[in-house]
DNA sequence: GGATGGCCATGACATTTGTCCCAGGGCCTT
DNA sequence: AAGGCCCTGGGACAAATGTCATGGCCATCC
């Protein structure tokens, strides 16, 4: 068998994660992950924990669990993916930032979707980044972010600026989103517990809104802008 | 500014990709990597360079790119993500078997629909990978499916078994492919160069082979199950 | 106080969608 | 040769969907 050492250099370095314990040093950086796919989230924290001033004290996949372990563990900056099992990466950034605000949150998702970024603007997120761009940027954004300074996509910006805000009202939201994969208006009636003739009166508002045909093609653009 | 050394080091690694050079090393197993989003693939590209007898030949996020690189490049074992720009992973995945009848295929997907396990088995490739997982499974894996094995996650090759071939014809996938987001009859009636009656029976049979109640559930459970 | 705008609901209407018939042609297997 | 399956179309019909007008209730803003 060739090379297994590799492997258990892989697989030990796991042991970076866990409780905080007694760190002496003085400019290390203390980093919380959240990012729902396990191959991702192993791959960044091991590339993270390469850099010698980096130190993760805390890898989850969960959005519930954020807020607590950030409490636990007290990380200088917050890597939040926004797709997360439980408790968007959104709703947690905001909390994060009431319950400690010393911490520096540091958006990562898939999607640059405008409206993500402008939500991740008003929960008081100090940077945003799409997975696409190199690695490298990662570790250049989470120094930058110490520094007070805000990290984000030019034309991502740019994009988010000229969307405009979101136009659809709570209420379309929710129907909206109860429409996603074909569910019928009575469906989405029990499920919001509206009349199904209101149901189709917010369908039809959101359809004028996004400049859309039907249901599907108004979600589609709302997802699109992050709007959902 | 604090730690610049670790940001050198990480962009430094990137040096492995190019041309194979005059590698004298008898051991070493040369890979390619094709993955979308660029921050998994510029993970994964630095963490399996880490291991000393792996050497990434190739790395690219177009899957047009995949058979090309892989003549030119000859590796040993090539780790292809499905969903990929230009042509799929999948398809890829045959025509590396074809061309380059040595080189093991591991497919390494964000989904594990049974049905793209199956097409995955179909199209040759000796490994099918889901990103959940932990990344120590990704070393091992290369090097299982270097020695004969097929490395294939239990519960999945179950699911895959459970819920049978795709019960679909080319034309009723072709609709239904063309039915997401929200496209009108009409729409797809031109996509496809049919008559909109013609499209509306397959649509209704596809509906009815999936056991669903209307198009978007179809397109769901056709997608859910890898059928399209 | 009045205007505005979101929220909730109805009824009426035209259009779209989904279903069930039907029919012919091509291809493959028995 | 016969049967089966897929591909392609059409017509008719019921149901779902999208639109519009109208109404009342409640907030907030000027």
């Amino acid at each position: 068998m060739n090379g297994a050492k590799g492997v258990n250099g892989v697989a030990g370095a796991k042991g970076a994660e866990g409780v905080n314990g007694a760190e002496g040093a003085k400019g290390v950086i203390k980093l919380l992950l959240a990012e729902d796919q396990g191959m991702m989230r192993g791959a960044l924290a091991l590339l993270l924990g390469l850099e010698d001033d980096f130190e993760i004290v805390a890898q989850l996949g969960n959005g519930d669990e954020i807020v607590p372990r950030a409490l636990e563990t007290r990380p200088d900056v917050a890597l939040l993916d926004i797709e997360l099992p439980g408790r968007s990466g959104l709703d947690a950034a905001a909390a994060l930032r009431e319950a400690l605000p010393e911490c520096q949150v540091l958006i990562l998702t898939t999607f640059g979707r405008p409206g993500y970024l402008r939500r991740a603007m008003e929960a008081g997120a100090a940077g945003f980044l799409v997975k696409d761009g190199p690695v490298e940027e990662l570790a250049v954004a989470i120094r930058r972010v110490l520094t007070g300074e805000r990290v984000i996509d030019p034309g991502l910006a740019a994009a988010a600026l000229s969307a405009g805000p979101n136009p659809l009202t709570q209420r379309e939201r929710d129907v909206l989103s109860a429409a996603v994969d074909g569910a019928t208006v009575a469906d989405i009636a029990s499920k919001v517990h509206l009349s199904p003739a209101t149901v189709r009166n917010y369908l039809s508002s959101a359809i004028g809104k996004t400049q859309t045909r039907n249901r599907m093609e108004a979600v589609r653009a709302a997802r699109q802008n992050g709007w959902l």
